[in-house]
DNA sequence: TCAATGAACGAAACGTTATAACATTGTGAG
DNA sequence: CTCACAATGTTATAACGTTTCGTTCATTGA
């Protein structure tokens, strides 16, 4: 599982959210997209470091406009999403569905299905994982002959933090 | 639990998928709107009995399109939003989030919390509930001191029919 | 009876999210 | 060099959803 010494060091731990900064998260996606042959270019990184600078789920066209700000030439929508396909298509990128925005995967070096905490008060998504969670749909699957290529789970609610602060 | 037995009997068995006319369910629909002091006007009954026919996840757009050929007087776009707004209010009805499409839901008359395999092949969706997947998740939230309003769970594949049918 | 009220609907315009279709650029292999 | 292919640029449009304001219509209470 440990990737050689000279490259990053990817996070083993399911609970390490906001430890690492961007530009170690883009550093990992470099690294895999080496080791896969695929071309991490100018603009799919930037693309990549503002959904990991953003925080929290992140709309296309809101990242069109912080291109702009960071580039003086403005870019379309069509390079955007297909920016965001490429990052989705190596896992380094997930949608929030029931949003229409995006998010960098916390453990893209790792292949698992997430499940995301949204809280509706301060916008923030918590990338999580719990693998009796896919079990379970797995076998619900089984049961209606049913072939799973993907699992959209959202759970939307207050975080703590907003709870905490809100005495709402 | 039970009805009065003047009243159209709902379907207590989760695997009843598709076993009822769309009459039926409306009817339901109506003696829920009685009880709860709602009112499902033609509109809404409408709207309902679409979805209820389409026999799968139908955009509002398409929805929009039905009612132009049923009624003669064209609806506006507000008008559909606002009938899904209510039925989901009720809910009589539940968004596909993946999809941008609503679906009817086939056990309004108890509260409870639906997953959703929806096929890519045929695009038929399909309503089914675990409450052990919402333990799962509530135990997952409860750990982050998150505070759950909804949840979301659709899981998009093949459903047994297209895997009978198709070669592939 | 007849305003006053409030819920539901109609209509025009607009905002947001996403894709189609086609042109251009850039880069590595032979 | 030039072919081939991947990536991006450009224009337009499709698909989804909301804002705003006006109208209808049933209820209700002086």
């Amino acid at each position: 599982m440990t990737l050689p010494s000279t490259q990053p060091r990817p996070c083993t731990d399911p609970d390490c959210r906001g430890q690492h900064a961007p530009a170690e998260r883009v550093a990992l996606a470099m690294s895999l997209c080496d080791a896969r042959g695929a071309q991490l270019t100018t603009l799919r990184r930037q693309v990549l470091e503002l959904l990991w600078e953003s925080g929290r789920p992140t709309g296309a066209y809101e990242l069109i406009e912080a291109l702009k700000l960071r580039n003086s030439r403005p870019v379309g929508p069509p390079t955007v999403y297909r920016a965001l396909e490429f990052l989705m298509s190596q896992r380094f990128v997930l949608k929030i569905e029931s949003r229409n925005a995006y998010v960098p995967c916390a453990h893209p070096e790792r292949r698992h299905d997430c499940l995301f905490f949204i809280c509706s008060n301060c916008g923030v998504s918590a990338e999580s994982e719990d693998p009796r969670v896919e079990q379970l749909l797995a076998e619900d699957a089984a049961v209606l002959g049913f072939r799973v290529t993907r699992r959209v789970v959202e759970v939307e609610g207050t975080c703590g933090s907003c709870i905490a602060a809100g005495p709402a």
